[in-house]
DNA sequence: ACCTGAACACCGTTCAAGT
DNA sequence: ACCTGAACACCGTTCAAGT
């Protein structure tokens, strides 16, 4: 592995003094820059012009880095609107995220696996806004706390699947893509992939936003339907 | 860190010669025993008996053994008889995909996440199989080949998002939940998270077989109906 | 030709020694 | 009391030296 320049370009390596934020920042420069992997405290220590160890202050292991580090990426979220129907803002909410996501890509990782079997209640509160805000919307448009919660599971679970989906038929070069698309479909069987094969010029075109939109609709509309009959009956 | 003992129990720690499929299964119950930081090429060694460097005869690198560990646990996935409604073979195929997600939850995180920016063409074969399955059964029931893929796409999206949620609600000490989630919720500031507070009641019981089929429903009628609707037109 | 294991270039984190 | 950096216990992987 080939070792970097001291700095990021553009960085003042060497800020006046370190707060827990000016860490976290800096982490995700170094992630959105070169990766998860690129993130070590001796990489961090030395993009800041610092003793690795000096970063022990202010954030208490590489986890704790990583936690902050999808914390300042969730506060990149900016607030829908309030004054649209409920599946609106939803809506809105879902195309914040997707945006979000797209400029922070190596963070999606951790992002959507981080929390994993930390209880709920002793997450970082970055990570807690949304889920606020979205019961917010759904309660003040007159669900019962019970319904907003499976509505909350259902609208993000469609969320995270589709960003990871989207990013993973993202690819780094798109002049290479087709190339390298079809390649790899040929090498595959036409007796064990027959459909897949046949589908390389679907797989080309992928408008994440759209597939996106759409998703949501459908799964905004039956979930509308299916408390609406709950409520009827 | 601690070590742990030498091999697994019951274990064979010598196995008389060493290929891939061995190699990869026993990086898979490391990952099921002690989670995915545990697989080190030096602790699968010891697992297996041997210097680590021979790992490297069936795998090429740390990687590629965790996407050997994806593919073995996908072939864990049964395949869902054919004589059933389209819409019943998915939910079937996503209630299999769970239960065998959830039989290996630390492997969840690279199943979702490890073929990220991978093209699709060059992915493993045996992570290529459920969607070759999938797109058999919609092209089967009449879809076309760019509709099957819109349907794979929301499908799989939402089915990934269940299971990564599902996973961040599970705690592993069932016991110990009520009082943390309680404990986790208070120390929220009523001002901020006013209706997450309050929802600790229904944090507590979580159905994710329920809520999986719920929602998988939903998604499908909402696709069937949409379909339905462009082909009329 | 194959296999082994020493060695390289890294890690996160602890903790004793300095100021 | 605070800060530093040497040291510990690991990593993945290369490659020269053995058989």
């Amino acid at each position: 592995m080939v070792m970097e320049s001291t700095a990021a370009p553009g960085n003042d390596p060497r800020p006046g003094r370190l707060n827990r934020r000016i860490v976290v920042r800096a982490a995700l420069e170094l992630v959105d820059a070169h990766g998860l992997e690129a993130l070590t405290m001796r990489r961090l220590g030395q993009s800041l012009g610092r003793d690795p160890m000096a970063l022990y202050r202010h954030a208490a292991s590489r986890k704790d880095l990583l936690a902050g580090v999808v914390e300042l990426v969730l506060e990149e979220l900016e607030v829908v609107a309030e004054d649209a129907h409920w599946q609106e803002q939803l809506r809105r909410m879902a195309h914040e995220l997707r945006r979000v996501c797209l400029l922070h890509p190596n963070v999606v990782p951790v992002l959507v696996t981080g929390p994993l079997s930390t209880p709920l209640g002793l997450r970082p509160t970055g990570t807690l806004k949304p889920l606020e805000q979205i019961l917010a919307v759904l309660i003040g448009a007159g669900f019962s706390a019970a319904d907003a919660l499976h509505v909350y599971r259902a609208f993000y679970g469609f969320l995270y699947g589709h960003i990871l989906n989207e990013l993973q038929e993202l690819i780094a070069d798109p002049d290479e893509n087709e190339a390298l698309l079809r390649l790899g479909l040929q090498r595959l069987s036409l007796r064990e992939f027959p459909h897949l094969r046949s589908l390389a010029p679907e797989l080309m075109e992928y408008d994440g936003e759209h597939e996106l939109d759409q998703g949501i609709g459908i799964l905004l509309a039956g979930l509308g339907q299916q408390l609406a009959d709950s409520a009827a009956r």
